[in-house]
DNA sequence: AAGGTAACTGCACACATGTGCAATACTTTA
DNA sequence: TAAAGTATTGCACATGTGTGCAGTTACCTT
C-alpha cells in the first residue's frame, strides 16, 4: 500500500570502508571471540562509532538463531497479565533474547493468525499465555525447529512444553479455609471464559466439597473481571440461601464481588462472608481488601520459561506443575466462631 | 555462549522446487499484485501448504521496511502503562506492524540500551513511553530514517515527534474543583520519580492556587505506587493542619491515600476530605473508590501514534497536545457546604 | 639468518527475499 | 495468418551478515 522508502542504515561495509579494512574485520570485531588486532579493532570501533553503526540483527537472523522470542497474549491489561508480560519481557531480555508481543483475542483464528507471525519473523521461540492455538499450527512452529511453551493452557499438544500451577491444590485448600471457618453455605464464582485453569479450580473444588457431604452454588458470570464480580454478588445475594463463604477463581472476581456484598448488601467481611481469590495482583493486598488468596509464583514461572529456552533438551513434553502460594490476609476468619 | 543450531525453516527455493517453478514465481505468489498465472499460484500454494512455508519476514526487511516498532517501557505493570502498551501494540498489529516490546528501567543508561537494540533490529520506528533517552541516541535514530515518537515526556528532542496530554489543563481544573467544593486546606500528592508530566501537573497546580491567594502543602512521596499514596497520607494526616482537599498526581497514589485516609483516620470522603487523581485507572471506577480524575485519552493517542508512523511528514517536531477527560465521581463535593 | 608458528586478514560463499530486465508464451487484431 | 500487443516467467542482482579457507604478516626459536 505504502512506498515508504525504507530507513537508510548504515552497514559494515561503510564502515569499513572508511576505517580501510575489509568488512570481515568489521564484523570479527563485534563478533564475541573472533580474532581481530587491536589496531585493526580500534580504527573499526572509531569509524563505527563515527557514523553510527549498528550490527543489523535481522541480516545475522538469516544464518544462525534470530535470538526473537514471540510472546502470545490476550487481556493484557488485567494485572495478573501485565505481571506476566512484565517479568518475561525482562527476563528474556536479561538473557539476550528480544520480545515480540502478539496481543491476539482468545479466539482460535486470531491466534493462529499469531502463530503465522511468529513464523514469519523467525522466532526462535514462542511463548503462548492466553488462547488455545491450534494444533496444527503449533506442529508447524515445531517442525520448523521453533520452541513452544504453553503456560497455564494445560491442552496437552504434542511437542510443546507446558508449564502451569496447581490448580487442583489451590481448589483442595480454598475448601479447607472455608471449613475451618465455619462456613456452612458455599459457593463458587467463575467467569464464562472456560479456560481449563479456572475450569479445574472450580471442578476441584466442588469435588472435594461433595466429597465432604457439602453442596456448592456455583455461579458463572460474565468475562474474568471486577464488573463480572459484583454482578455475580448481586445475583447470589438477590435471593435466599446466600452463601457465608465463596471461592472465587480469579482476584478480579472476588473484589467486585467483595465491594458488592458489603456495600449493597450490608455484609461484613470475614464475619458474615469469607471470600477467596486466586492470582495475588497487587489490588488483592490493598487494605480495602485485604484479600486471601493464592499466589502465582510467576518469577519462577518466568525463570522455568528462560531455563526451557536456553536448554531444549529439557523440553519434555510432560507438564510441570507449579505450587499456588497460599497468601493469607482478613478476607477469611482464622477459625471457627 | 551457546552453540544452538538455528532452527530449520522451510525457504522459498524449497517450495520452488517442489512446485516445478522458479524461486521468482514463488516470491510473486506471496507479494501483493504481482503478475502470476492462475495455474503457478495454485501450485505454489500448494507446494507452500504441504511444506509449511512462511514468508521470511527478516530477509524481506533486509530490501524494504522491517515492519517492526519497538516500544521503550518501564513500569509495564502500572495499570495505565498496561492499558497504553495493550492499546498501542493492538493497533499497530491492525496497521500491519509488529510491535518489540524492550522493557526498560527508567534511568538514562538502561534506555540508551533499549534504544540500541532498537537500531539492531531495524525498526522503523521506535516509541517511547518511559525514561528519558539521551539526545544523541534520538539523532542517531532520526539519522537512520527511523521515527522517534516520545510520549508523555516533554523533553524537546529534536527530530522526534513528541506526543502527550494536557497537564496543565488538569492541574487548573483540579483546583478549580476542589475550591468550588469549599476546600480550605488545599495538598498536593507527588511522587519522586520527577517525570516532566508530573511535575508539569504539581507546577501548574500549586501556582494557579498560589493566583487564587491560597496555600498548598506539597507531600513527596516514594516512587509513583499505592504504597506511597498510603505513606504520604500517613504523613500529611500525622499533624497539624491537614487538608481536606487534594490533588494527586496520579490515580494510584490517589487510591492508596484515600484508603489510609478513610481506615486509618476515619474520615469520610467526600465529605471530610475531597480527592482527585489523574490516569482513570480502572480502579479508580471501582464501588469502592469512586475517584473524580482525569482520564488519559489513551484511544485517540494510539491512534495518532500510528497515523504518525504511517504518514512520516506529518511527523513535525512541534508537541501534540490532547486534552484529559475530567471524569466526575463521587470523591469530590459537587459544591461547597 | 633460516625456519617454524601463531596471529591476523581478505575472499567468497551462504542465508532468504523482492524486483528490473529480458525472454518467452499467450491473446487479440488486422 | 502474421503482426502486434499483453501476460507470465526466469535470471541475476542487491540487501547485510558470519565464517571456512587460504594467504599474509609478525614474531619467536634455534
Amino acid at each position: 500500500m505504502s512506498e515508504l522508502k525504507p530507513p537508510s542504515f548504515v552497514s559494515a561495509q561503510m564502515v569499513a570502508d572508511r576505517a580501510g579494512v575489509s568488512r570481515s574485520a568489521v564484523s570479527r570485531t563485534f563478533t564475541e571471540g573472533a580474532s581481530v588486532s587491536e589496531a585493526t579493532r580500534r580504527k573499526v570501533m572509531e569509524a563505527a562509532n563515527a557514523l553510527g553503526y549498528h550490527v543489523n540483527h535481522l541480516a545475522r537472523g538469516l544464518r544462525e538463531r534470530s535470538n526473537i522470542v514471540c510472546l502470545v497474549v490476550a487481556d493484557m491489561t488485567t494485572p495478573i497479565r501485565a505481571r506476566m508480560v512484565d517479568i518475561l519481557t525482562r527476563k528474556l531480555q536479561a538473557s539476550g533474547k528480544i520480545t515480540m508481543v502478539i496481543n491476539t483475542e482468545t479466539d482460535t483464528e486470531s491466534v493462529s493468525a499469531a502463530l503465522r507471525q511468529t513464523l514469519n519473523y523467525r522466532a526462535d521461540a514462542t511463548v503462548v499465555l492466553s488462547g488455545t492455538p491450534p494444533a496444527s499450527l503449533i506442529e508447524t512452529c515445531i517442525a520448523n525447529g521453533q520452541q513452544v511453551v504453553l503456560i497455564n493452557r494445560d491442552e496437552r499438544l504434542q511437542g510443546s512444553s507446558n508449564l502451569g500451577v496447581d490448580n487442583a491444590m489451590a481448589g483442595r485448600e480454598a475448601l479447607y479455609l472455608l471449613r475451618r471457618a465455619g462456613c456452612q453455605r458455599l459457593g463458587l464464582i467463575t467467569s464464562n471464559a472456560g479456560t481449563a485453569s479456572l475450569v479445574e479450580r472450580e471442578e476441584v473444588f466442588v469435588q472435594a466439597a461433595r466429597d465432604a457431604g457439602l453442596n456448592v452454588t456455583v455461579t458463572q458470570a460474565g468475562p474474568t473481571s471486577y464488573q463480572s464480580g459484583q454482578e455475580a454478588a448481586r445475583r447470589v445475594f438477590g435471593r435466599s440461601a446466600s452463601p457465608d463463604g465463596v471461592f472465587c477463581v480469579t482476584d478480579l472476581l472476588a473484589l467486585g464481588f467483595m465491594d458488592v456484598a458489603r456495600q449493597e448488601f450490608g455484609l461484613k467481611v470475614p464475619d458474615d462472608l469469607c471470600v477467596i481469590g486466586f492470582d495475588d495482583i497487587e489490588q488483592a493486598s490493598w487494605s480495602s481488601y485485604q484479600l486471601t488468596t493464592f499466589r502465582q509464583p510467576l518469577d519462577p514461572m518466568a525463570d522455568e520459561v528462560v531455563d526451557l529456552l536456553l536448554q531444549p533438551e529439557r523440553a519434555v513434553s510432560e507438564r510441570r506443575l507449579i505450587e499456588p502460594i497460599p497468601i493469607w490476609r482478613r478476607s477469611v476468619r482464622p477459625a471457627s466462631a
